[in-house]
DNA sequence: AACATTCTCAACCGCCCACTA
DNA sequence: ATAGTGGGCGGTTGAGAATGT
């Protein structure tokens, strides 16, 4: 290739770590930090490549990882930060404290890909599947501006996060001496971490109407034969989806940089896939119900709880950035890391948890999602994204998220 | 019980970017 | 301006586990 390799890899052991390399690894960086990846190794007395020794410490022996099972409210902010990023893992990992980028990847990839697509929804573009009709009605040219907005979107979120990041690695930097690292780290050969009790989750409605029909089901007695873990915290999670409507106004300062304000106005129409499609409803089965009872039962609570679906929502986003503001904020981390943390937990607790009052109410009172919800729909997708984008985009310069 | 198939996820690979000399 | 280096990211692989026949 272009370049030499990272290390000299002769010589250098490859596969899974030993316990014994793990001990190794951990009591050097515990000790020292880790410093110079490539150093690392043959300080540590290690046969590894450096590179292999940073993933290992990344993905698997950081004392501050969450191993386990992805909760419901991890597996809704992943769907909905993957909406919204793409497969920008490390941006979508930002927001998820704990859990590394390779994990959400595997978790992605092997799961709610997977599941998304049973739904009929397209993993890649959060849309239906037959949704692909819509581009093609004439409306294809403001279909492709607003894909423009929302890549621009995306990359201002991701340049963001990197931010994030950024000042995160500061401030690990500024204490790289792991002092304040627990004395003993849990070995991760023993590390079977319970989840921490679910919380009340605010998310789409489609999610609401999942989680709707799933507790209808469980409170029914079926909770514990489900299958896949779902009598725990671990729920199927459809998602919601966005395209975009035609009457938008995109008013996105789109130049080099020159510091101008720039507003950007976008409109969302979220709509979700419909699960009266017969063709899901083999799917079921796949999710794991033991008998036919305990399927139709969820099925019924499911399709009552997305019979909304047909209803299309629209949101407005108004969001305001510039250049100057995205330096203020790059400035301000190297003063506020300490902010960080909580304010991504926030921004997540906001993902997640923004409506859990409302939600409580609507669930204790069984509401019919029919009725109604489409204003609901309307309010609550309108806030999520409102709230998002305007603590992305806002946030003064003494918010410590970005 | 034995074998086949599918699933999971830790680890690797190659590329890219930022930094520095 | 250029090349070398370190670190990081996303895609992919493959061994072991789980499940099915």
């Amino acid at each position: 290739m272009g370049r030499s390799p990272c290390c000299d890899k002769v010589g250098l052991k490859k596969g899974p770590w030993t316990p014994e390399e793990d001990q190794k690894l951990l009591d050097y960086i515990k000790e020292h930090g880790h410093g110079s990846w490539r150093a690392l190794p043959s300080k540590a007395g290690l046969q590894r490549c450096g590179k292999s020794c940073r993933l290992r410490w990344i993905n698997y022996l950081r004392p501050d990882i969450k191993r386990g099972k992805f909760s419901l409210q991890e597996e809704q902010t992943i769907i909905q930060l993957h909406a919204l990023l793409g497969n920008r893992w490390s941006a979508i990992a930002t927001h998820l404290p704990k859990r590394t980028d390779n994990e959400i990847k595997n978790y992605w990839n092997t799961h709610l890909k997977k599941r998304l697509a049973k739904m009929g929804i397209d993993p890649v573009t959060h849309k239906p599947k037959n949704d692909a009709l819509l581009t093609a009605d004439g409306h294809s040219k403001s279909a492709a501006n607003l894909s423009h907005i929302a890549q621009w979107e995306s990359a201002r979120l991701e340049a963001e996060a990197r931010l994030v990041r950024e000042s995160r690695l500061r401030t690990t930097s500024s204490h790289s001496s792991l002092q304040q690292q627990p004395p003993n780290p849990p070995s991760p050969h023993l590390l079977t971490k319970p989840e921490p009790p679910a919380i009340p989750s605010r998310s789409l409605d489609a999610l609401k109407a999942w989680n709707h029909g799933w507790s209808r089901s469980s409170m029914e007695g079926n909770s514990g034969v489900l299958g896949h873990g779902i009598g725990g915290d671990h729920l199927e999670s459809p998602t919601s989806t966005l395209t975009f409507s035609e009457n938008v106004r995109p008013i996105m300062g789109t130049t080099g940089g020159g510091g101008e304000n720039s507003i950007a106005i976008i409109e969302f129409v979220g709509s979700s896939s419909s699960c009266h499609d017969h063709h899901h409803r083999d799917e079921w089965k796949e999710e794991g119900f033991g008998n036919a009872s305990q399927l139709q039962e969820y099925k019924e609570g499911f399709e009552n709880s997305m019979s909304f679906t047909s209803h299309e929502m629209t949101l407005s986003i108004e969001a305001t950035w510039t250049a100057e503001s995205l330096r203020t904020r790059s400035d301000h981390h190297s003063n506020n890391n300490d902010h960080n943390a909580i304010a991504e937990e926030g921004f997540t607790n906001l993902l997640l948890n923004n409506n859990a009052d409302e939600r409580s109410q609507s669930d204790g009172g069984g509401e019919d999602s029919e009725n109604g919800s489409g204003s609901d729909y309307y309010e609550d997708n309108k806030n999520y994204w409102n709230s998002i984008l305007n603590l992305v985009n806002s946030s003064p310069s003494d918010s410590s998220i970005f």
